[in-house]
DNA sequence: GACAATTAAATTGCTCACAATTTAATTGCA
DNA sequence: TGCAATTAAATTGTGAGCAATTTAATTGTC
């Protein structure tokens, strides 16, 4: 009986969801990496662009909300997407606390380039489509759960 | 039949795995936030610290390749977990390029307190530990394959 | 209409994360 | 042995992430 289970230590490295999350989330990173250097983005830099190519318009908090970023994370690094010409920053007239993020055309030309990059990260992964949608399915209500939201 | 399937969008960030992985990775580190404050740690010295618990003793890039992280972000995290008593930094005399990492009592002793972290974790994840021992082997043989590792 | 409370971004200060480079020690081999 | 190649940390510079605070605009209430 014993030996089915040997005791399995709850601060083993290796046992903790977090560390697998965390370094799978590095690792990820990593293989974008030369992928968004050709396109002169980073990472989280990508992100607001795939929140922006379904929703044009955002402010800085509804990006915020859709990314779990606040605005101290997201104001530099929008100046810096805004100097490298992809989006254009505009406080809304309508009331003049927001502040809209508009894709430029090039800000929208790039979505077509950009095409490829999930494309080549599932090649990486080495897994089947369905594999990928499931494991992604469980990492979000996973998310969720921590987060208390629906 | 198209009924069935209204074609994903490859660029949907609801889609994408890396994205769940990235803002699950940041929810973890939200709730890990003030359990860590209580023992003084940030999250990756605490994971420094789970590594060590483990075996003590070990060099730089040792604990690099355990934890995916280069000499760039541990030395001076390092440097901040010596001055904070809970770990010692020394040469090793037998090959003076090599920087032993150990731990102090103070940071031995910290393993008992840390025990409840891992705890509050899986409540708050609110989730069966069997699914979440199934999810941990998933994320991290993704993590192998993104890398190339065994 | 005044004004306290709230809300939205921006700012400040600290800690990662990592590419690229530097410094110093060790190894390999002619 | 001599010295180029390699290896291990540290350093430098950039870009996140976030807590706490600040600034400015709006809302709610009387």
């Amino acid at each position: 009986m014993t030996s089915r289970s040997p005791l399995p230590d709850i601060q083993a490295l290796d046992q903790q969801l977090c560390f697998a999350l965390y370094s799978a989330s590095l690792a990820m990173t990593k293989v974008y990496k030369p992928l968004l250097d050709q396109l002169g983005l980073t990472y989280p830099q990508y992100l607001v662009l795939l929140a922006l190519w379904e929703q044009d318009g955002q402010t800085v908090s509804g990006l915020g909300e859709r990314l779990y970023l606040d605005s101290g994370t997201l104001t530099p690094l929008l100046k810096r997407m805004e100097s490298a010409g992809w989006i254009e920053r505009q406080r809304d007239a309508a009331d003049e606390r927001r502040v809209l993020i508009h894709l430029t055309a090039e800000g929208r030309r790039l979505k077509t380039r950009a095409r490829q990059v999930p494309e080549c990260l599932l090649q990486a992964a080495r897994c089947d489509p369905q594999e990928v949608q499931a494991l992604t399915r469980q990492v979000q209500a996973l998310r969720n759960r921590l987060l208390n939201r629906p």
